[in-house]
Order: C-alpha cells, then sequence, then structure tokens
DNA sequence: CGCGATTTGTGCACGCCTTCACAAGCGCCT
DNA sequence: AGGCGCTTGTGAAGGCGTGCACAAATCGCG
C-alpha cells in the first residue's frame, strides 16, 4: 500500500513542498472548491477571484482565503487565482492524481446503487472490486462488475492495489469486515452501515449515516414548529444561507 | 434565536422544559447516542454509565455528560442513565416522535436505493412521496409507493403534510427541485447532489457528497504515504481511534 | 512612470467546542 | 446510621475555527 515519493506539485517546479499539516476544517472543503473549480473551468473561466470562488462553494470569502493560504501562495493579488492550477494543486493536495483504487463491500440496496454511482469515477476514484457475502448475489455483474465472495477480500485488496474500502453492508456485518479491510492492509474506510467501527490507530473511518442526518433536520424542523407556534414566536431567522451557485 | 417553551417533555410531568437551544455540535451527537441507546435497550441493559454510552457512541465520555446535561438532569449519580427514559428524552427533542413525512425527489441511481433503504422507516421518518421528472419512471412502483411526476410535488406536500425534502437529482436539477420544495412550503432539504443550493433564510439544508468524503480519505491516504515514504517518517500515529462497539 | 483600483494574504480578537479535574449526590453494605 | 465507592454534572482552561479589517502586492491606464 505504501506509495512512495510524489515529487513536486504541478506546475512548480522548483519548490520542494513538504506536506502540509492542514487544519481539518480546511480539508473538508478543499473537495468543495474543487467541484467550484472544475465548474469555472467547464464554463470557460481562467480566472477566479476569492469572492467568485467562494460563492461557488457556498463559503464566506476570508475562509475561503485562509484556506488556501495554507496550500501556498497561488494567487494573484489584483486578478485572483488561476483556475487551473489550483485545480491541479487541490488534486495533489487530495492525491487525486493517482486514481485510487476502492473496495465495495456489500452490494444490496444502497451498496448497488453505490456501484453504479458514476460520481466516483468522475472524481478520482475507480471502483475495482464488489464483494457480498449473499451467495445470491456473487457472480452477478454490477455496472460491467462481477460480485466476488467476500473471502476474496484480502486477495483481491493487494492484487488491485486497494487503498479504500466502503463499507454498505447491514450493520451487524461491518465491524467484522471492517476488520477484514484492515487486515488485508486498507487504512481508509468509508463507512455507510449504522454503527460504530472499532480500528486500530492508523486507520481514517469516516462515516455516513443518512438517518442521521434526516434526524439533524428533524430537530431543527421541529425547534421552527415550536417558534411559530408560539405568540410571540418568530418565524424567520436573521441567518443567511443564500449562495450563488 | 428567542424561542420560548413548547410542550413537556415525555416521563416528567412536572418540570417545564424550555426548548433548550443546544449548541450544533450536541445535536449532530444525538442522533449517535439514540441509535447506541435502542441497541443498549434490545440487549436488555436498563441503565448505563457516561462510559459505557460514550464507548458505544464512539465518544469521549466528558463529552457525552456535557451533551446530556444540556437536555437537562436525567442521569443519578452513583448509578447512571435510565436507557428507556433516555431515549423518550432524545426523541423528544429530535422531533421524533411525530414520524415526519419526507418527499423524495429523484428516484435515478441513488434516489432508488433511498426509496428503497429501511432505515429511514425504522429510525422516525416515513417516505411518503417520490417523484421524478423523467416519464419513464413515472407510474411505476417503488417499494410499494407509486413515482409520481415532479409537477404534482406542491399539491402533494400539502396533501401529505411533508415538511422534508430529499434531493437526489443530477447536480443540474437540484436547485430548481429546492425551489419548487421551498415554493411547496418545505423548510428542511437533504441534498444528495454535488452542487450548493441557495435557499431563503429559515430554511435548513444538509449535504451529503459521497466523492467529497472519499476525497477526503484520500487526502489521508496521500499523507500517510508521504509521510511512511520518508526517512525518519512514522507510520504509526499517537492518537487512538478504536472504540468498544 | 506614477497613481488608483482591485484583490490577495494575514494579524487579531472572539466565540465555540473539547477535555480535564473535581465537587456533589446517590446507593449499597455493614 | 454511617461510611464508602461509584457516577453524574460542571467550572475552568486550552485549542481550534471563523471573520473582520487592513497592509502588501499587482495590474491597467493616463
Amino acid at each position: 500500500m505504501s506509495q512512495q515519493r510524489h515529487g513536486n506539485p504541478p506546475g512548480n517546479a522548483g519548490a520542494v513542498t513538504a506536506f502540509p499539516d492542514l487544519p481539518e476544517a480546511t480539508i473538508a472543503r478543499l473537495p468543495e472548491y474543487l467541484r467550484a473549480l472544475h465548474n469555472l473551468a467547464e464554463n470557460g473561466s481562467d480566472t477566479v477571484s476569492s469572492e467568485g470562488l467562494a460563492a461557488a462553494a457556498g463559503v464566506n470569502s476570508a475562509k475561503l482565503r485562509k484556506d488556501l493560504s495554507h496550500l501556498g501562495s497561488y494567487g494573484t493579488r489584483g486578478v485572483g487565482y488561476d483556475v487551473a492550477l489550483l485545480i491541479d494543486q487541490i488534486e495533489y493536495i487530495l492525491g487525486l492524481d493517482e486514481r485510487r483504487a476502492v473496495a465495495l463491500v456489500g452490494v444490496g440496496n444502497l451498496g448497488h446503487a453505490l456501484a453504479g454511482y458514476d460520481g466516483f469515477a468522475s472524481r478520482g476514484f475507480r471502483i475495482v472490486a464488489l464483494f457480498d457475502a449473499d451467495a445470491e448475489r456473487v457472480g452477478k455483474p454490477i455496472n460491467g462488475l462481477l460480485v466476488r465472495h467476500i473471502d476474496e477480500l484480502g486477495r483481491a485488496v493487494v492484487e488491485e492495489g486497494i487503498t479504500i474500502g466502503v463499507i454498505a453492508t447491514p450493520a451487524g456485518a461491518a465491524q467484522a469486515v471492517a476488520d477484514e479491510l484492515v487486515a488485508a492492509g486498507v487504512t481508509s474506510i468509508l463507512n455507510f452501515a449504522p454503527c460504530v467501527l472499532s480500528v486500530p490507530a492508523g486507520v481514517d473511518v469516516r462515516k455516513v449515516d443518512l438517518a442521521i442526518e434526516l434526524q439533524i433536520l428533524s430537530f431543527h424542523e421541529h425547534r421552527k414548529a415550536s417558534l411559530t407556534a408560539l405568540p410571540g414566536g418568530r418565524a424567520d431567522e436573521s441567518g443567511i444561507e443564500a449562495v450563488g451557485s
């Protein structure tokens, strides 16, 4: 799994860039900037101001500038940022130039959809293997890829150079799958199962729980409903969420 | 901001609980606590300590206690928290006792999976209407529910009392769908489309972008790879991520 | 060549969140 | 009844993230 040197960031021949340790909050926003930049590039923009990019990404312009400043100085005062250069920079930082191989475990309801989701392929990833424990599903093709039995996971991870695993199994099976992924050498896991995973230090886990997102919205609905139902309660909020697309 | 009291929480006849204004970070964790509590209840636990619940939810025990203290004092010193009571409390706070009606717009690849996801139904929500703009899909049943044309959205929202909308359309259609949802009276939106939505103040939007999650993991992979490749670079991290399930 | 308009990069202050550490409270056992 | 162990609830401190406001830098134009 360990790849070696990456050399220097593209378009910046001389500088030996130590790997920057960016704030987590910044890292989480870089992909959003990247998406906005790709949109701008498609629309033919060569440069963009922090104000413009911030609007497109839905953030404050000062925050955007501070985020980008952590990557280095890639803007030009009085002009803005070079769109193509910034795309290269962010893709380099995120490690997207490698088109990482991803394994997807669990091709049930959700997993099936994920296997067919073209957003992965178009944004820097290759799903190279699908696994399931159910014999009914093994051997059938999804999107041109055969579902393999989970027992083959270890071998496939090594052979295909898989570095990221996606878990889309029921909660009950998720921990066992995570253990197998880790044992096979995977060090990053995206977990869609509604449960907490226990992994060794050095392994990163991100969790997406669809029901939790709804429950958070439900709280705000509940709160808003209480406010409007009350005498003197105010329906409007002072915050502004509107953002240019 | 300025809110008054609502009704009373269940199982606590006397106390007039003003609607608490919880920190956002706390709100985002409550659903996780709730899930862990349901697990405990199924396993026959009547009470649980902050340590135990924190482990099951994957957080620090001090943080858990502080979070719960914002809801009021529902623990017993020397004993712990009453599982059933805490479940009721959190469900009340999150507004889950109302089983909110949800509309899902876009039954393509991902939307189809969401329509069939039983995690919504089992955790406090009812998907009551499916919409799509594609005539091919309109009229066909998914999980016992007919797909309706998007033009019917406005009427359905009112008739079915829908308060939450889920957008699972391509990015290009998302803003228009959001506008229609808002116009129909929906005030909470869960957006799976990879784009920024612009909505009026008072409407809550949460976004789930699957590719972004992978890109964040990719960054960490990239970083880990750089470190291990470096002379003197350390492969291990001092942080501990392991958490009991 | 110099000046003004424009935009980046950043020092600083503020607020939120996390974590520690401990006092207060509760139940059990003798 | 009294003491002891356990657990909650919280004050205080520290760290992180955000956003303002401005200096520094660049371009274009007369």
